[in-house]
Order: structure tokens, then sequence, then C-alpha cells
DNA sequence: ATGAAAGCGCTAACAG
DNA sequence: CTGTTAGCGCTTTCAT
């Protein structure tokens, strides 16, 4: 591979010189730009970025690390990071973490080990401690997801009043047997949101509390779908299910189904997150919609703040949500 | 942030001690290397990965370039790709390009830059002249799609002989009017391989070839759905639909039932890819699935071998596929 | 076992 | 407008 000083020697002028003509064309006499360019051109020659970002201590790379790629609207979200990264030269690459911490610690010293500029959390292992420490000295923003005890920068939806209006919703149908179904594999600040506005929208209405509190476990079509067995069979007078999320609703209209349930007659059904299939879904489903792209966008943005050292006045931006009534509730 | 020079100062050594306690730490003393540890510890002290980087000429990063991150099964894919990586010291990160063949260049330049040491390509933008070029300089393996003019390395199945097998399979069903779906937005050689398929199994049983040509357009249910629509006006005597991915299928399936055909008896359908929601849509979809996680699994050890410089015997690893049978051909 | 020194490829003063 | 030079942080000979 050709280096900086081939090109340099072949052109007959300095590295500095090859060095403007890459960065800053106009400082160069035009037949001598051309005269490297030409030579660049011959040697297929292509800046080495380590060098660069070494001397420039900056990459201009983010990165995004997520629990898995295969959440349907992380891909939304990276569009919104990736389309304002584009317009300020950055590049923007994924990781995964599967919510193992470590994995996610080892990720997040990229910014540790210089490799990247900054790092946008759809992930929420860390403690607040971790969080603080690495967000007084790197750029670091969540999003979605956020540790409510930390003071890093978090850009999400108020997920509390999106269940109260999905709640409301559920009330104002002449549901009054409403469980609580959620399936996250670790403690998050959505779930905690959610479940807080279904015991307290319960309690306003003074109607039953069927689910005392939330569970651990993995997340699922089919999990969702033998918690819903157990639950019609411990709780026979159940008339409504909030899911914690799209696909879990889906499990939870099936076994519904599957024990001669109409939905949403019997059973009315509310999912979370407004996924493709929920749309498609026989019945639909009933859902909260965050503005995903919005969400990337955002995110990206208060990033570049960071990177600039500028001053954040809102720590948490809550954007707004859209509530979408669908056959898993009302025909 | 702590440089090497900042602890080998404080620890009273050179830089080449620190190094060798990090790389190295039984060429060096016992106490010398406690000594150099405790400051790192202290100095809370972070190799900087460029400056190794440029110094090895090497990452230890692998990229996975990839058309978009929704696409449920390259989350699988992914995860065989990590395993191997991880266990050999290399970290993966992946990357989006949408189809879109400059972007996609921009991340190849990754290599030529330095920043990576090698491209795994879930993506299929690329001309053979630029693969081959590619792979000639730089450790490149193509997964699942692949260009057949070029050698770069593949890793794929056997997408003509399991698109044969659908096709046998609706036949053993006694349908005879076929038509293929597709709706990809560029040439990718698994929709070229299945329709050859599709012409060959329906000249082979001299049955009428209602679909004559591909065409591009754009992936999805909806789409699926509206050409299904006309499709069934123009041709009423259809009894089968190949779909050339399961969420088509899906929408294939629906525009079936809203025209009064019920899936299989007046219409089977066969769909592609064994995603998820294939196996939970009413009615489910029978489909072909390849072990995602093997494909990545495989592609990782083929990008270390050409990483150590070693030759490869076979360009094209052909991977076994598995046929799923479900309600969307035979209650 | 340890240190001195060269150099990976690049950018940015500074000088002219 | 161009060249010289220092140095980003690290690894790796080559000495000792």
């Amino acid at each position: 591979m050709a280096t900086m000083e081939q090109v340099a020697k072949i052109a007959n002028v300095s590295v500095a010189t090859v060095s403007r003509v890459l960065n800053n064309p106009n400082s160069v006499s035009p037949d001598t730009r051309q005269r490297v360019q030409d030579v660049i051109k011959k040697l297929n020659y292509e800046p080495n970025l380590l060098g660069r970002s070494l001397r420039k201590t900056e990459t201009n790379l983010i990165l995004v690390l997520l629990h898995a790629i295969d959440n349907p609207f992380f891909s939304k979200i990276i569009r919104g990071i990736e389309n304002i990264a584009h317009i300020y030269n950055y590049d923007v690459i994924v990781a995964n973490n599967y919510g193992d911490r470590q994995l996610g610690e080892h990720y997040v010293d990229f910014l540790r080990s210089r490799l990247v500029d900054g790092v946008i959390l759809l992930s929420s292992e860390f403690t607040a401690e971790e969080l603080d420490r690495l967000t007084a000295n790197y750029p670091v923003v969540q999003t979605i997801e956020y540790n409510p005890d930390s003071n890093a920068p978090a850009i999400t939806i108020d997920y509390y009043q999106a269940s109260c209006e999905l709640m409301e919703h559920l009330i104002s149908l002449g549901k009054h047997n409403i469980a609580f179904l959620n399936a996250n594999d670790r403690p998050i600040i959505s779930t905690d949101e959610k479940f807080r506005a279904y015991i307290d929208t319960l309690n306003k209405y003074q109607l039953p509390i069927i689910t005392k509190s939330t569970e651990i476990a993995t997340f699922g079509y089919f999990t969702a779908k033998d918690k819903t067995n157990e639950l019609l069979k411990n709780h026979p007078t159940i008339d409504a299910i909030f899911a914690c999320s799209d696909m879990l609703a889906c499990g939870a209209i099936d076994a519904c189904l599957a024990n001669q349930l109409k939905v949403p007659e019997d059973v009315a059904v509310v999912g979370f997150d407004n996924i493709a299939y929920s749309e498609i879904f026989k019945p639909s489903i009933t859902t909260i919609s965050h503005n995903s792209f919005n969400l990337g966008l955002k995110s990206m943005e208060v990033m570049l703040q960071l990177i600039n050292g500028e001053k954040l006045t809102n720590h948490h931006l809550i954007l707004p949500h859209k509530l979408y009534i669908r056959q898993s509730t009302k025909q």
C-alpha cells in the first residue's frame, strides 16, 4: 500500500504538500495540486486513518452499542443517527453486547482507547457510577433506555405517560381486570415506568391489581404465550392484557385465541413499540409508537454537542409518542 | 488521559517496560511488573489502540457490512461471526449501507485506510472487478449473497437446490399454476437462483410459466400484497405462489385471504428464510431455513484464514439448508 | 531484565 | 505557496 511519503517523492513535493492537497486543496497551487492528485490516483493511494487519527486525536467514528441488532426499531434509530452523523462527516458503527455487561464495557473501552469519538447507548447495563464516570470524560448519550440514577444525557419518550394512555384506553372500553405482561431479561427503566403507570391507573380507578410485580425473564413470543396461558388459568376473569412489547402482545393474543377467547371482545390486548408486525398481525395490535428516526436524529445532535464541548441544557430529552388504536382493542 | 510515558515516568521504568508488562508480562521481573501494574491502575491508564494499531499495522477489528440491520436473520449470522472472532481476539463492528454502493465503498475504504483487518459482506453491491481487486489486496468474504462473476470467497447455501425443493413440494400437492413473487431492490444472486429453479422445475413438469421474468422493486409486506392482488386479477387460475422471502409470503397470503381465497386450499404459498414471524403468522409459512449461525461461524473462519495468509481450497462454501413445511401449503 | 531509539503514517506549527 | 520538523502513542529491535 502506498504511503504519503511515496506519493510525495514521486510528485516531487514534501509530505506536507500531499497532506494539504488532501485536507485543504486550496492552499496548494493548482499545478502542484494536479501533479499530486495524479500520483495519488496512479498509486491508488488511500490515506491511513490510523496515522491521521493518532495525530488528530479524533477518529470521526461513533459507536452505537445495542443489545442485539434484531430489535426492529433499532434500525430506524440508527438511520436517524447516521443521517446527522454523515452531514458532519462522522461514520457510525454498531456493536452488540447481548445484555452482557462485560462485553458492553469492552466496547465502551473503544472510547478510552480512542478508537471512537463517542458512544450512543441503546443498551443499559451500566450502573449510575459507571455512567457518570464515563460521561465525565467522554461523549456518551443514552437513547430510549436510561439509568434514572445517573446524570448521563438521555433521549427517550415518556414511558409513564404513554402507558397511562394505554391503560386509560383499556378502561374506556369497559375493561376492569387488566393483567400486566413483561419479559425483559434485565431491569430496564421502560418496564419500570410501564408498570408504575399500570399500578397508578388501576389505583386511580380502584380496579383490582392482577399483576403484583414484574419479573425478569427472556423476551419472546413463545414465553408470552406460555405466561398468558398460565395467567388465564389463574385469573379467568381477565378482560385485558397490557403487554410490554408488540411481540409479547402477539403471544398473548394467540394464547387467548387458543383458549377460545375472542380478542378484543373477551380480552383486549395492547402492545408497545409499533413494530412492523403489529400492523400485519391478526388481529392488528393497539400500541404506542415512538418516532424512532427522530430519537436517532436527536441522539446524534446531542452527541455532536458533547463532542464540541457544549454545555447541555437538558440532560433528559423527552420526545413525543403516539397511540395507535387497532383491532386488538377495538374492532 | 494517561499515556504510556506517564506510567513509565511514575513507575520509574522505560516505556518499553510498560509495553512489555502489557503484552508480554513474563518478560518483566515480578517486582517491576507489580510496580508498573500499580501505576497503571492508579492512573486508570488504558492503552491507545490507535498508537498500537498504527505500529502493528493491524487493528483486530472486523467490519460486517450489510444492507440494513433490520433483516432478522442477519442477527444470527453476526452472532456466529462474533463467536469465532472473540476466540481469536477480534472485535466485530457492523455498518449499514442500505444497498447504496457509494456508501458501501466508503465503508470498504476502512480496509484501505487500515481501520479494520477484514470485511465480511452481507451486502452485494460490488461489481466483479471491484471485488476481485479488493480480495487481491485485503481479506474480504461474502456471506449469503455473492457475485457469481468474481472469485471472492463466499459462504452461502444452494439457493437453486433449495428452491427446487420448494417447487417440488408445491407440485407434489397438485399445484400447477405457480406464480413467482420477488421484490429485491437490486439484482441479487439469490433471486436469480430462485427464479432459475422456478423456471427449470416448471419446464421439467411442462407446467405453465406464469411469471416470465423478475423485476426490481422494493421489499416489503405491502408491496407484496399489492402485487399479489394484481396477480390474482390477471391470472385467476393461480393455485400457488413462490415468494422470495417470508415477509413477501405474508403479503401474498393476506392478499389471497382478502380475495376470499383459502390458503392453502385455493392458493398455497411458500416463503424463504424462516424468519421468526413465519412460524407465528396465521397461517404459518412453509419456508427454507439456512443455518444462519453456522454461516456466520464459517464466514469468520474463512476470514481468519485470509488474514493469516492461508490459501483457500474452496472459494465457494455451500452450507446445508432445511425445508419447513407449515400451514401455508399443508394444513 | 531493562533501556534507548527508531519508526508506523499522518498533521500542523513554523519558517521561509 | 511550500518545506522542515516535531510529535500523536505505541511496539520492537538492538544493546547492555
